[in-house]
DNA sequence: CTCATTGCAAATAATTTGCATGTAA
DNA sequence: TTACATGCAAATTATTTGCAATGAG
């Protein structure tokens, strides 16, 4: 692993505002699927999960590991990526692949049906939403006799930011 | 690298039918950009990529490894990566990820600017396009004030075929 | 002749896994 | 005390690269 790239990317956004409700709703949502299962609740897991809640969306693993590190440097990037990868199972958490390699997470929000927008210059991500775009979605998929599970709506380009340089 | 997942799906697909003056024009795009930066044309390079031109769109690097060593057992994967980076390059072909974790190729051709559908049980992917959702990623971009360079849009569910099983 | 190209093996890079040790319940 | 968790290192998997040998121009 190339550890080279490790940088947080939170000391460059504001810190996230999020509605404790939702927060504690995915709190819930965790305690009931490790229950289910016999998981075990550890001191690991509770950080990796309430440093993930405050973060910025869109989070690397590697960005993570490096923010939950300054609570408990002995904390392993294993442990990360099976953290997060129960937060996918659980509905807590979403996986998203764009271009750069590697896997993002962010908040599961069911109500939020987004996309994104993503800056190849600055690699801001900007999510959208556009009821009439899912509705052709859906009309494309019944043309080819599909049943929608999900799907991967990405745009690339320079954020107003960067289009001056 | 795991060989075992070599397994040529153009025979399970019709042999491709192309417009020869379209393989003609990528012929020639190639072969200006390689006598422009001094490249030479290899029995290697010339098999594999006119296998490239022979199979079905969205070939992994793998079966179309297959594919070409039917013709010449000799040929290394690493020349079929570079092979297929070079087409990326002058434009002949467009490098496509889908969610298997490998890079599949494609044909690029302006005129058919086309997304897809894919079969999640099957793995079949079809073509579609939609100027509808076009011009309403145009419209969304203009509003978060981005300039549009490129999108991914792909819809995930199961086809025809394997909604019955 | 010269420098691009090839094939192979080794290197990368993100992620996953085996295993001995640690620790919730 | 009994599995589940953890941390580490080693394994995986797709892709890339170094290098000596080959070959196009």
């Amino acid at each position: 692993m190339n550890r080279t790239r490790i940088e947080s990317q939170s000391t460059k956004t504001p810190p996230v505002l999020r509605d404790p409700k939702a927060l504690d709703h995915f709190r819930a949502l965790l305690a009931t699927y490790m229950s289910k299962r016999g998981l075990r609740s550890t001191d690991q897991r509770h950080v990796i999960v309430e440093t993930f809640f405050a973060v910025h969306n869109h989070v690397s693993i590697e960005e993570l590991l490096a923010e939950v590190r300054i609570k408990d440097s002995r904390v392993g990037y294993a442990t990360v990526y099976r953290t997060l990868k129960l937060l996918a199972e659980c509905g807590v958490a979403h996986e998203r692949h764009f271009g750069d390699g590697l896997a993002r997470y962010e908040l599961a929000d069911e109500s939020a049906h987004h996309d994104h927008l993503i800056c190849v210059d600055c690699g801001k991500i900007v999510e959208f939403e556009e009821p009439r775009i899912e509705a052709l979605q859906d009309e494309v998929a019944q043309r080819y006799g599909f049943l929608l599970k999900s799907h991967r709506h990405e745009m690339y380009g320079l954020c107003s930011d960067c289009q001056g340089k």
